[in-house]
DNA sequence: AACCCCCGCAACCGCACGATT
DNA sequence: CAATCGTGCGGTTGCGGGGGT
């Protein structure tokens, strides 16, 4: 059986909201609140509104603290760095945001940040079969393990001495340990992810803050340790048998790219 | 001036989840 | 424990305005 509806949709409004409508809504609102039940609000607020409609008309417009009106280059940073950490997440980004709602953020994505992403990873397809092989890392937003892996349980975040140092305005790409990529058509210096977190002087010149913690199951412990700009984990049993990394970097407006990745 | 196309945004839809009965 | 309900969320749609031809 499935769900009932909330509201008979031939007997309410759809469509665009009239200042009428609006101003019931506000109204009620102010005297009242939601009163714990949105669906139950329409008939109070004398509008013939589904209760979900409203709801999405307040929190998205209505509301006295809501930002309008395009984002700003600080608002984009976080959305970037966000989205590449935790997907279209919209409303945990939108937390983010003071003002900004999850609509808000998805549409901002949607029609613009995206289509910057985009352009990007175009670039970076261009590149790769050149000398410059970064962009892997800068662009990706998390990858899925299993889209992420050549043989199911390896990757690499790919990297570029010649970018990373100013990108994160020091010097600690010098202490990672540069290994040879397993697949030829990558031929510029990868960072082989797990060693990121086995390597002290990598962490001490990526960041002044450090912690560590651990999880175990009667079958396997895993050991992290996060870092501002990365975290890393190592472990052994059945869940967590790879070492990995997950790297944030940040926005870098001056150049135009971000540089996040995910890789174990 | 008329038409077309594209883009941005508001709104809708359906599903998942937690609370309640 | 299952059914029901309300809410929140993410994906998608479609309208309206603006710019281009």
């Amino acid at each position: 059986m499935g769900r009932a509806p909330c509201c008979d949709k031939t007997k309410v409004k759809r469509g665009p909201w009239s200042p009428e409508e609006d101003a019931a809504l506000k109204h009620y609102m102010h005297n009242n609140g939601t009163g714990g039940n949105w669906i139950a609000l329409p008939h109070k607020a004398g509008l013939n509104r589904c209760g979900k409609s409203c709801r999405l008309r307040w929190l998205n417009y209505l509301r006295p603290d809501i930002k309008h009106g395009g984002f700003t280059e600080e608002e984009d940073n976080v959305v970037w760095t966000l989205y590449s950490n935790i997907g279209s997440r919209w409303s945990v980004i939108a937390s983010q945001l003071p003002g900004r709602t999850d609509n808000d953020v998805k549409n901002h994505w949607n029609t613009k940040l995206k289509k910057k992403l985009l352009a990007r990873s175009t670039n970076c397809n261009e590149t790769t079969n050149t000398t410059d092989h970064l962009n892997l890392a800068r662009f990706s937003p998390l990858i899925p393990k299993t889209e992420n892996s050549d043989q199911g349980n390896s990757a690499y975040c790919y990297t570029n001495s010649d970018t990373l140092p100013y990108l994160m305005n020091g010097n600690c790409v010098q202490n990672f340990d540069l290994k040879k990529p397993s697949k030829p058509s990558y031929s510029s210096n990868p960072v082989q992810v797990s060693d990121f977190g086995t390597n002290g002087n990598t962490s001490s010149s990526i960041s002044s803050t450090r912690e560590a913690s651990s999880l175990s199951t009667s079958s396997s412990t895993l050991a992290m340790e996060n870092y501002t700009n990365f975290a890393s984990w190592s472990g052994t049993g059945i869940e967590s048998t790879e070492d990995g990394i997950l790297v944030d970097l940040g926005f870098d407006s001056s150049n135009d790219v971000f540089l996040s990745g995910f890789g174990f």
